[in-house]
Order: C-alpha cells, then structure tokens, then sequence
DNA sequence: GGTTCCTGGAACCCTTAAACT
DNA sequence: ACAGTTTAAGGGTTCCAGGAA
C-alpha cells in the first residue's frame, strides 16, 4: 500500500493523518493543500492550520486559461520528462509528445488527471500560485484522487477485462496500470484501432498498445467493439435479490471485489488512501467507495517509483506543462476546495450538487427559455463528440437568470441529471461534455465536483443575464463501469433519460450565496429509444373531469397506427390500480400527433382531485414515460362529511401536492423556512417513496417553491446529538423533525425514516459545512466557516438523498436510530394482492385497498418486507411484480 | 485537399424475456 | 407446477461512412 506513496514521510504523513480525527473534509483539504507548507509536522499544527486558511476566490471576470500561465499544451509536450515514469505514463508522454492535443477538443476528465506531468503543469500549477503561493512539497506524492475516476472506473470495464487484455498482470504496478487510458479521448488513447475518425495515424497508437499499453482491446476482428460480459456486473437478478453477489469470472484477484474489500475500511485505516477516501466528497455513500475504488486500480495515477506530485487540472483549458515546481495536492480535494473557474465560491461551500434546489426566489427566477430537444444521442469515450445539445428549433438551449440587478457577471453551472420521478441528481451514467469549435459561441469551463462534470459559463449582465447553452454536449459512461462502483445501485440498463440540470450561486450580502437551479425537461439519450420509443411532449390538456369524453392531443414522436394510449393509476407503493385505454382517432393521428378521447375514471364520485399517468405504447415494451393527468371532481358535491381515513388523507395530501406542485402542509413556519411536509403515504418516509418512484413533486415542487435565506445558524446545527452513523442529525423535537443535514446527500443516506410522523412539519436544514463528520460516530462538525452558504430546501424530505441510492446498499439500510423507527423497506401488505390481471385493454380493475376502510393504512407487523432500490420506475415495476407474486401466487407481469 | 467535428446508421454481442422441453 | 434449456428480442457499445466546417 505505501509503495505508491513513494515516500517514508509521505507514508507517516498517510498515517498521521488518517489519525487525525478530521471531521471536516474541508478542513482536511485544507488541511492537506495548506499544510504542507506549513510543514504539516504533526496533529497540532494539522488542526490549528485551519484557521489560517482562507480559501482565496477567484473573481470575475471570466479569466483566461492562458492568464494563468496556460499555454498551448504542444508546445509542452517536448518538455515531459518521462523519467521516472510508469509505462503508461510514458507512453502517454510520447502520445503526447507525438501528436499534442488538438486545442479544440474537449478534453476528457480522464485526460486531465492522467498521471502524465503534462497534465500537472502550468494550468493548474499557475492557478495555484496565484491562488496559494503555496510551494511544492517535493518527495511527496500521493495517488490522484480524481473525483470523477470513479466514475469511469475504465480498468473495470468488460471491454478492458477481454481475455486477450493483459493490463491486469500482476506484474504492473497497479499505479502505472495503463487502465488510466484517457479513454474518451480516444486519440490519445493507444488502445483504440477502429474508427479512422478516431484514430488518425494508426502506427503510433497501434505501437503505443504494442509498447507496452496493454490497454487495447480484444484481437478480434473487431476489436473491442463489444465489451464481454462485464466483471461482477450486476445483473437485474441481483437487483433483485441483493444477496446475490456479482462473483469474478476471470482475474484472480478481482481488482474489484478485493479493492472492495482492501479498502472497506474507514478512517481507521492505515492507508492513506482509505483516509483520504474518508474525506472523500461527500458521495452518497457513509464510505466514499467510489473514489476507493477506482482511485487504485482504475485510475493508478502515481507509479511506485514516483517521488514528485502533482497538480490535478480541472479544466481542459489548462493545457500545460511540467513546471520547474510540483505541487503536493489531493486531486480529490482541488476540486472540492476551490476551482478555477466562473464561480469564485468555494466549492465545499455550496450545496452538494444532489440537493434539490428551488428555481426561484422572491427576487429571483432561473429559467429555461429555450428547452432541448427531447432527444441527443450521447456519444461514448470511444466516439467522437456528437455535438453539443440542441433545441427544437434548431438553436440551442437558453437559459436566463431572471430579477438579477448586479453588474457583476455569474457563472452558471451545467451538469447532467437524473430524469426520472425521483430525485434530481446527477446522472451516473451520462456526464456534460464541453463543445468547443467554431460553431460554439459560448465560453465555458469545466469542473468537477464530486465526481460530476459541471460546466460553468458566465451569465452576464450586458446579455440580460442569458446564456445559450452550445457548448454542452452529452457523454454516456458505460454501464458495466459505474454499475461496478461500489455503492452504486443505479442501473444504466434503460436509463437513458437525462436533463440538463442549470444551477446558480447569487452572492447575497452578508458573504452568503442563494443557490438556484432548474432542470431542463427530459432529454432521452439512447439511440435505440430515440427512434424506437414513443414519446409525449406535450398534452393540450393535463386534466378533466371524472366523466372524461374530452378529446386530448398528443404531440410527440415515434407514435404509430400502432399507438394505444393507456391511463393507469398506481398507489403510492407503485400497485397498479387502475387502467384503461382511451380511444385513439386513428383517422387524425400521424406520427408526431395522437388524437384521444380521455377514458372515464375509475370512480366518478371522488370529492379530490385524482393524478393518474397515461404512456403510449407502440407495441411490447415500447412504452412512453408516463405522462401526468388529473380527474377533477364532477362539480355537485356529493362529499361524505365523515373524516376521512388516513389512507385517503394521504392520498388527497398526495393528490393535491402534486397539483400544486407544492406540499399541502408547506409553510412558513415561525423561523421563515418552508417546511414541507409530505402528505405521503402512511407509514412510509418520504425516502421511500422516492425509493418507490411514487412521483412526488420533484422537480415541479422545485421550480415553484421558494428559496430561502436564512441566518447563519448557531453551532446548535454542529452541536446536535448525532443519530445517525451516516451525516444526518436528529435534533429531537415533540413537535417536529428537524434534520440537519451534515453532509452531503452522499453521507446522509439515512434521511429517511426520521419522520416522526407526516403529521408534523419538517425542517431540513443544509449545512454543507457539516459535511465530513458523522462517519463512524465522529463528533460534530466545528462552526461553519465563512462562505457559509445556506440553503433550506423545501420539500427536502421529498429528495431525500437516500431516495438518490446515493448509499443504496444491497444490504437492509439500518434504521435510524429516532425514537420512531421507519424502517428503509418497502412494506407489501397482502392485502394490496388483487390486481386486475389482465392488461389487455380495455380493462378496469381496482385493488381493495383503494378506498377500503377496513384496510390497515398502516404498518402491519409480519409482513413482507422487501428493500427497493432506487431503479428506473420499469424495473420498480418489475420488482413489484416480483412481490406481489411472492405474496400472492400470481404470476406473469403485466397483471395490473 | 486535409483535418476535425458532427451525424446517422448499423454491426456486434451480451442480457433479458419468452418459448420450449 | 417447476426447473432447465433454447431461442428470440432488446439493448448497449462500438465501428463505419459521409457531410459540413
């Protein structure tokens, strides 16, 4: 393990501070880039040098790569010193050497944080002198922790793992393992022989693989062009059943499982990585697994033999060179820290990019004028870009930050996230890609923040604070290599819908920031389900009455005379209550247009309005996503008097939240912070209902809720009694639950189940400072520091981060420790078991449970309980599915 | 004319579902 | 009814080709 470090002192350093009781990843950064200068000797100093560290900003406007010294990187390439080198680093040394980097290209992340020097020079080195006038700390180094390696754990790749592959010998320093391929560069990659597009001038490359980058690919005919069956791939079985256990087929030892393994271990840890790892930022999981992973064995950034270190570049721009100096610096950290770019913030001072931010404020609105088009194929590492996301119209996305009265200029941050019902997150699977060229008007930088590429590019006042969105293309990383990152629990299989997610920091008096963001509608990235898959874009009407009748048009794509459109209703559980084909005016209908007339709902007497979801589907499986539609209540009253039961409370709760786009019980309460309350399900926490794909409000109760600023809290946040192992404290309230969120969603996966009860109102209070405590029962956070950057996020509890899988273990999720116990299962009742079973419209069918009174509403000991991951809604459907036969005996999907 | 970027199409082959024994 | 096997379909990934800048 300390053979990477290359340093004795390096090791004790590892070693001390793995000691160290860091419960602020950001004091540990702080520590980490700052401390070295201060000789770092020992806890003491470690622990003081905080105060004296004040991250530096980086201001307006926009800076110039080349103002740091950044320079044209082939005029560096010559100047790598490949002494001392891995062979991979060699290699990619004489790549570079050899043929530059096209200055137009954007670079891939991977790229950057190669261990090559080049990518450790001046870009970066400049910056930070400018930013630290720090000095080098020669004869340390330390493996790159580069956020989004885990990400693209290439190494792990099925196509890497071919038989015919042999990077994996045990002879190769796992350090200089020619899996840190820049492999989404595939120029500079020596392993890809296909595509003469990819790869001009065949012999270099081909003679890199044969000179030692044992990287390329398969012999075969093709080669490459089909990963093998993944290493410990995950299948939909062990979704499943989480006991299964993805088992080697090849490789002894698994670089995978025995990493795992190897570096299970927390702070406690010897290692420093697995220290490091412990600071890692603020993913979703209690241990930063992802960054463990990958950082040793995907991404060996640091041969034995190293004994310099290295400034990691964030920013394509940053071409450089190997500079008279080094730098000992956590790449991991960098970017959490303070990175170069629009946004002078810094970066442990914003919001984690999983929380759910709202779009507006009372002074100000983020909006997207111009949507995308609903579909851009992504392009893989392997192939060449496919432009940047395009609207409609032909133009691109626009963007505009609307009430903003500065003169200064901001920086809007672009990252890729999830599309589905639940929480907005990024997207494991798909990252923002910066264009470059002629055709882009837009500047733009590149960042990475905790694992997820985030371009900024500046919002102007001169421009009315607009930005068009040219410079944002759409990467797709490989299924089989984020599945393989421990503690992710997304699948890519069909998980192909993204949005663009816009986030802003508006700098507020007080040194404090508002955070805005709103995302774009769904943009659906698979090539297959681009041409395939129907897809609504628009409904002329999103609700009528009880009685239906009305006629309703479909505008989208890829409709057919094949096109049946199906209105269904499901529980908050996902059980399928109801459904109902509605009749298509064939005669009208073409392939963008569906002419239908809305069936009747189920029961005409409802007093509540009624959400249900209507999809097309071209045939088998060919299904759109479900689309939102609302019965109204025929105008007579005939409304019962009687209280309603709890199961119906809910369920109007539900209803009318997602009407309103808002909670029903959101309020102000006495401290001016909305506090959202669910109206959810009895006798399930908000989490798992995101869990469940039960659509709460999501993104809508986003975009119309309102940001709030908040004074600086006390230390009462930090101070708070730790219940939970994993970064979300309890402050113990009879009357409501607040929840302090330490960390980043990634280190508070157990939100969920702190509910006391839906009955009480919520405050969710972020502290992003707080983040890197709670591991392990480590004390609370110290104060926050300055750039305190607050925000109380509505409707939190409906995002809670355990619904983003962030920490979605396979195993049972402990329950938090709260004086009432939700348990992370989802919870059947036998009683749901009666389902309409044949789906061959028209069919009308109801479950019991929908207005039964005699029904337990909620938790009923001894049943079935079984944990959901957090999976696109088709296979929530499926493990339903999967329930419901094991409690009722009936068999065959489809029997809703 | 060469290079690079972008784009559409399709091949390859693994996974999954369905059919069959 | 269940389990195992085979086959077909679906889908992810890669490669190819061509046009535009």
């Amino acid at each position: 393990m300390s053979s990477f470090y290359g340093d004795k002192a390096a090791i004790g350093l590892a070693e001390e501070l793995s000691q160290v009781n860091c419960q602020d990843e950001l004091e540990f950064a702080y520590l980490f880039e700052y401390g070295t200068n201060t000789g770092l000797q020992d806890e003491q100093s470690i622990s003081s040098d905080k105060d004296l560290i004040s991250p530096p900003s980086l201001s307006y406007p926009l800076v110039e790569a080349s103002q740091y010294g950044i320079k044209p990187c082939a005029s560096s390439y010559a100047e790598v010193n490949t002494e001392g080198l891995s062979g991979y680093e060699q290699l990619e040394a004489k790549n570079y050497q050899e043929y530059g980097r096209p200055n137009s290209q954007a670079l891939s992340p991977r790229i950057e944080i190669t261990p090559s020097r080049e990518h450790y020079s001046h870009g970066r080195d400049s910056l930070q002198n400018h930013l630290v006038n720090t000095s080098p700390s020669p004869g340390l180094t330390v493996p790159g922790l580069d956020p989004l390696a885990y990400r693209e754990p290439q190494c792990l790749s099925p196509a890497s793992s071919n038989s015919s592959t042999s990077w994996h010998s045990e002879n190769l320093s796992p350090w200089a393992s020619p899996c840190v391929s820049p492999s989404n560069s595939p120029r500079l990659q020596g392993v890809h022989t296909g595509s003469p597009r990819t790869s001009p001038g065949t012999s270099p490359q081909t003679s890199l693989a044969e000179d030692g980058c044992v990287g390329r690919r398969s012999p075969s005919p093709r080669p490459g062009s089909r990963s093998t069956s993944p290493l410990c791939k995950r299948t939909y079985e062990m979704y499943r059943n989480p006991n299964l256990v993805p088992v080697a087929r090849s490789r002894s030892p698994s670089p995978h499982g025995g990493h795992e393994e190897q570096h299970a271990g927390h702070y406690g840890s010897n290692n420093l990585s697995g220290s490091m790892n412990g600071f890692g930022v603020g993913q979703a999981t209690s241990v930063p697994t992802k960054i463990v992973k990958t950082n040793q064995q995907a991404y060996p950034l640091y041969p034995d033999n190293h004994t310099e270190s290295y400034l990691v570049s964030c920013d394509q721009d940053m071409k450089n060179k190997p500079g008279p100096e080094s730098f000992f610096v956590i790449p991991q950290i960098w970017p959490k820290q303070l990175v170069p770019g629009i946004c002078s913030i810094p970066v442990a001072s914003l919001p984690p990019l999983e929380w759910p931010l709202p779009s507006r404020s009372d002074q100000y609105e983020l909006h997207v004028e111009v949507q995308p088009k609903p579909h851009h194929r992504a392009h893989y590492e392997t192939e060449g870009s496919r432009g940047a996301v395009k609207a409609p119209t032909g133009g691109h996305p626009v963007v505009q930050l609307r009430g903003y009265r500065g003169k200064e200029p901001l920086g809007l941050q672009i990252f890729i996230g999830t599309a589905d019902e639940r929480i907005l997150k990024p997207h494991a699977f798909y990252q923002v890609h910066r264009i470059t060229g002629k055709t882009v008007t837009t500047t733009s930088y590149e960042k990475i923040i905790n694992g997820t590429k985030v371009l900024e590019i500046p919002l102007e006042p001169k421009n009315n604070m607009k930005a068009i969105i040219d410079c944002a293309g759409i990467l797709k990383l490989r299924n089989a290599d984020i599945e393989l990152r421990k503690g992710e629990t997304d699948i890519g299989r069909k998980n192909t819908r993204v949005r663009l997610v816009f986030r802003i920091h508006i700098p507020q008096q007080g040194g404090q920031h508002m955070s805005l963001q709103v995302a774009s509608h769904p943009v659906e990235c698979s090539q297959r389900s681009a041409h395939e898959l129907p897809m609504v874009e628009k409904q002329d009407m999103d609700g009528c009455s009880v009685l239906g009748g009305q006629q309703m048009i479909l505008t989208g794509q890829n409709f057919s005379a094949d096109s049946k459109v199906i209105f269904m209703e499901k529980t908050h559980d996902g059980q399928q209550i109801w459904e109902l084909e509605a009749t298509v005016d064939k005669d009208k209908s073409q392939a963008s247009m569906l002419f239908i007339e809305v069936p009747p709902y189920r029961d005409p007497s409802i007093c509540h309005p009624a959400k249900v979801n209507f999809y097309v589907i071209n045939g088998k499986r060919k299904r759109s996503q479900p689309q939102h539609f609302t019965y109204t209540p025929l105008p007579v009253p005939s409304i019962k008097t009687e209280p309603v039961d709890e199961y119906e409370s809910g369920r109007m709760g539900y209803s009318m939240s997602q009407m309103l786009g808002v909670s029903p019980q959101s309020y102000y309460n006495t401290r001016g912070v909305i506090t959202p309350d669910s109206g959810l399900v009895p006798g399930l926490v908000p989490c798992q209902q995101a869990r469940l794909g039960v659509s709460p409000p999501d993104h809508r109760f986003q975009q119309q809720s309102q940001a709030i600023l908040y004074p600086r809290p006390g230390k009462s946040m930090s101070s708070s009694p730790i219940y939970s192992q994993t970064g979300a404290t309890m402050m113990p309230d009879s009357h409501r639950s607040v929840l302090v969120h330490t960390g980043s969603p990634g280190q508070s996966p157990h939100l969920g189940g702190q509910h006391p009860s839906n009955q009480h109102p919520s405050i969710i209070q972020f502290s992003p400072t707080n983040h890197h405590l709670l591991r392990g029962g480590d004390p609370p956070a110290p104060p926050p520091p300055e750039h305190q950057h607050i925000i109380y996020c509505e409707g939190y509890n409906q995002h809670s981060p355990q619904a983003t899988g962030a920490n979605r273990s396979p195993v049972p999720a402990q329950a938090p420790q709260h004086p009432q116990n939700y348990p992370t299962v989802i919870q059947q009742q036998p009683f749901l078991q009666r389902v309409a079973k044949d789906r061959s419209p028209p069919v009308q069918v109801e479950a019991q449970r929908c207005s039964s009174a005699e029904e337990p509403r909620t938790s009923v000991p001894g049943r079935v309980t079984v944990k959901q991951e957090n999976l696109d809604q088709a296979y929530l459907d499926d493990v339903n599915e999967i329930i419901r036969k094991d409690l009722t005996g009936v068999h065959g999907r489809g029997q809703t």
